[in-house]
DNA sequence: TGTATGCGTTATGTATACAATAGTGGAGAG
DNA sequence: CTCTCCACTATTGTATACATAACGCATACA
């Protein structure tokens, strides 16, 4: 018998967690698949109890959902499931920006905002993009939205994007990972880019409803983009959350 | 030593969660409280296991607060917060009213919505209302609230605006609970009357734009009425979702 | 041949035992 | 008298044993 290997650097709980999600972002367990709790034990070698709590917690997250009869399966998304979630946490991020802007922020706050806008704008001067260059895009525009949604000053609002941005394709590297599938992506960056800047701009001058206007359009190009991309999908074998998207068409 | 008394219509998880809940919102824990599982698991009668579900559940809920050293305490909310949560609340509902308007709902859909809106015009005809009648008015106006958003049909949404009405003040009928403390109630529930009169309107003619313009001001509405129901205090003893308000000012 | 019923297996729900850690109180020394 | 350190206790984190319910398969009967 394999004798258990425990971490004790982080709980078990949070390390089944992490490897079950893992496990759902990459595609080995696809959508519908009933998740076994103890198949979940071995592969990620904590023991029931956490197991379970990590289930649970994925479930609240949304990735799973609760079989009546007992256990979890893995949530199959529609597309419009997706692009609901994308048109979501854009209205969530809107609320965010006017929050921000009405509430004033200070110019020392909006310095890591700038510097993030300015880092991107140099990576963009390439052309086209390096795969490397546009992992750090990813994540740059990834901090840009953290940082904007920090901005409001709300926790409850900055609890609720945290939450609808769980789905993977709801989240900006979501976004952006989408977008780089389609020819025509690097002008779709450099036009999100602006809109960054129109809402930090937006802010900086206390226009409450500018601000959230362009983070809701923000969005709505996020969409459009998303759904171009799924017309053809050959470029997005690559795209590891796209396993939560239901194969049929509903 | 006491025999346990297995209910087993419920689950022992499920059975934990509500006692739980209802001894948070009730206010017999207090927030900022450290709240135990021994002595959880003698009050619900549930063991460990299904409590730390519950726990967890709650956690992910918004109503407990996960300790770093381990456990679990009840979460203490400003009058911020809650504000924040009526605003956050209203948005997601603005979104979802434009979805059904936007993706076209059929006369039979609205009949539901449209009974609830006699039903509340019904008993708003009494003046004063009756301590019946209000109750009956807020199981109404919850159900009118659950309606609209399923209108909408979308599954992401749907579950995003449940979860954002954990919070028992962003939901309608804390809405209306902290309404009903204010000298001009009366008046302030059959404005909010209009509200769902013309979101309902507005579905029906199809304008997005005015049918979510009309849920955002019905929460601002809430929002302003919460503040002033705050300011006096005297009446809001009974509502025992304050307990959940942080007694030191912030 | 098809359907229904019963039994067996498997997986989940629940309970509890064990381990480890953090917090607290007391005692001793400076 | 106060501060620090050690030990003990209480509570959480983890593991596992037990109970129970669901699913599947096989067999028998219509």
């Amino acid at each position: 018998m394999a004798e258990r290997e425990v971490d004790r650097s982080v709980s078990q709980t949070v390390k089944a967690q992490l490897a079950l999600r893992d496990q759902i972002l990459s595609g080995a367990l696809r959508p519908g698949e009933r998740i076994s709790e103890l198949q979940a034990v071995e592969t990620t070698g904590a023991s029931r109890t956490p197991v379970r709590m990590a289930l649970v917690r994925l479930e609240e997250e949304g990735l799973l959902e609760a079989i009546p009869s007992g256990g979890f399966m893995v949530k199959a998304f529609s597309e419009r499931d997706i692009s609901d979630s994308i048109e979501l946490r854009g209205t969530l991020e809107g609320l965010a920006a006017r929050f921000a802007a009405e509430r004033g922020v200070s110019a020392r706050e909006l310095e890591p905002l700038k510097e993030c806008l300015a880092a991107i704008d140099e990576l963009l001067r390439q052309v086209p993009i390096s795969i490397e260059a546009f992992s750090s895009y990813v994540a740059l525009n990834a901090r840009f939205h953290a940082l904007l949604t920090e901005l409001s000053r709300s926790p409850p609002l900055i609890r609720q994007i945290d939450r609808a941005s769980a789905l993977p394709f709801a989240s900006p590297s979501g976004f952006v990972m989408a977008q780089s599938a389609l020819p025509e992506a690097q002008q779709i960056l450099i036009i999100g880019q602006e809109h960054h800047r129109v809402v930090i701009d937006a802010i900086e001058n206390r226009e409450g409803a500018r601000a959230e206007a362009v983070m809701r359009e923000h969005a709505r190009l996020a969409v459009r983009n998303l759904r171009l991309a799924l017309r053809n999908r050959t470029h997005l074998d690559l795209l590891p959350a796209l396993a939560l998207i239901k194969t049929a068409t509903d």
